[in-house]
DNA sequence: CAGTGGTCTAGACCACGAC
DNA sequence: TCGTGGTCTAGACCACTGT
């Protein structure tokens, strides 16, 4: 059979059959939520074992093209609806509407909204974080760990640092914050927000988001830590963040001058 | 043998070995540009056969977390050392002495910085760009499509579109725009700029974009869509980039008010 | 040359999903 | 029950690196 295969060919079998069967996804043959041929089909067309079509697949898988279900096939993935993330997403207009800025994006978006509080308390900060929030190796922070979900698909993991100073005897330091979110809080502490700081990286998830994000293999993550400064200048907050980043387009604004 | 690994589990003995692994990374047992043990002594030492052993390399693999270089071994990565775009990189005070962008940010690096220019002249627009350029579909832009190396290393690829009518016959259409920049020169035509939109997302890259920026397996990019906007408001460029996340941190700054 | 990873085979057995 | 993908074996042969 080996249709398109040459065996003698520098670029190995399994590439080929990666390279026939991604040209088919692109080209539209095989769409969105298509299924693959199955192992077996691919093995007589292509000519060869069951390794080998394998190790083709897990090229597709690696690249996020395909997902694979056991016992049902292997489908072209369909792109999940992208959820932008504005520049102006912290505005004070959003909070002096009494909303939090995932709640604010979910009803914009029209899903529900809901929030896993793995842990709100107190914490030793680590040392990237105490350099970003100003305070010394080991100083004392309220930490709030969560994760949002949209309509029960989890779509964020987020970590809150803020300075113990600052938290203390706040509504903060409770599991629900309270209208408008810790932003709101922090700036009736006496700290009126004045900017926030954004550095965007990208990677391959950890075993643990992959698993607290449902992430298909060959889904790399974004890592968002912003910082809050208050109009003094001084960091009051560092949240950091990791999503899908299948989910999500980041929006910027820059200055020309 | 078997150290540690339990054939009974519900976890694969594959992902047991990875597990191994990726806890003697993490410790720092195998630190930073160390050499895995080769597959065979895996096999002895975990008492598996050779394809179960490269399973669990790829895994690895497919994290980012090791680089495998054949006939010499299997290495943990090391961090490569991170450019900083920040937010203010296309500030007029950049363009004012004579720099593009690029070209300041590898000069406050000390690296020397290079480009490949894949093609700069007319094209048709694609549907995207045209809505983001404000063009009815298939009008004429002028595309230029180039790679940017530091030290040889190339780091990103970016296309950008300007709009027919505005580049005709000025320097942009050449290979080398002049001093500052393609911004300088549509400044020059009369577009004082106003302010940029950066939309960002990560994903996993083409082969084509695996090849041109040298990604190793398990690297994702990060992919940056950049609107330039006259003070008028009106889009003078799109500027389409695709870099290794491995290389960048991106950094922006957000309004409180 | 010996040692390393890369490719491929042929087969066994398991786990899941749909009918 | 049958077809699907998931795991694992035991081995062959190749290609690259270092000595």
């Amino acid at each position: 059979m080996a249709r398109g295969i040459d065996p003698m060919s520098d670029r190995p079998v399994y590439r080929q059959i990666a390279d026939a069967l991604r040209a088919r996804i692109e080209s539209g043959d095989l769409a969105a939520g298509a299924r693959l041929p199955s192992e077996s089909v691919l093995m007589s067309d292509f000519g060869v074992s069951g390794g080998t079509v394998r190790q083709a697949v897990a090229v597709l898988r690696g690249e996020g093209l395909v997902l694979a279900e056991h016992g049902r096939g292997v489908f072209v993935r369909t792109r999940p609806r992208l959820r932008r993330l504005s520049h102006d997403r912290f505005a004070r207009r959003h909070r002096d509407a009494g909303k939090a800025a995932y709640l604010a994006e979910s009803e914009a978006e029209s899903v529900r909204p809901s929030v896993d509080v793995y842990k709100v308390g107190p914490e030793t900060v680590d040392n990237d974080v105490a350099e970003r929030l100003g305070l010394r190796e080991g100083a004392k922070v309220l930490v709030r760990r969560r994760r949002y979900l949209s309509d029960d698909q989890p779509t964020e993991l987020a970590s809150s640092f803020i300075p113990w100073s600052l938290a203390e005897g706040t509504a903060m330091t409770q599991v629900n914050p309270g209208p408008g979110g810790i932003y709101a809080r922090i700036e009736e502490a006496g700290h009126r927000l004045g900017r926030f700081t954004e550095e965007v990286t990208a990677r391959m998830p950890t075993p643990e988001e992959s698993h607290a994000l449902r992430l298909a293999a060959g889904s790399p993550v974004l890592a968002l830590v912003r910082v809050a400064f208050d109009v003094d200048g001084k960091p009051v907050e560092v949240c950091d963040t990791v999503m899908s980043a299948d989910h999500y387009v980041l929006a910027y604004e820059l200055p020309a001058d």
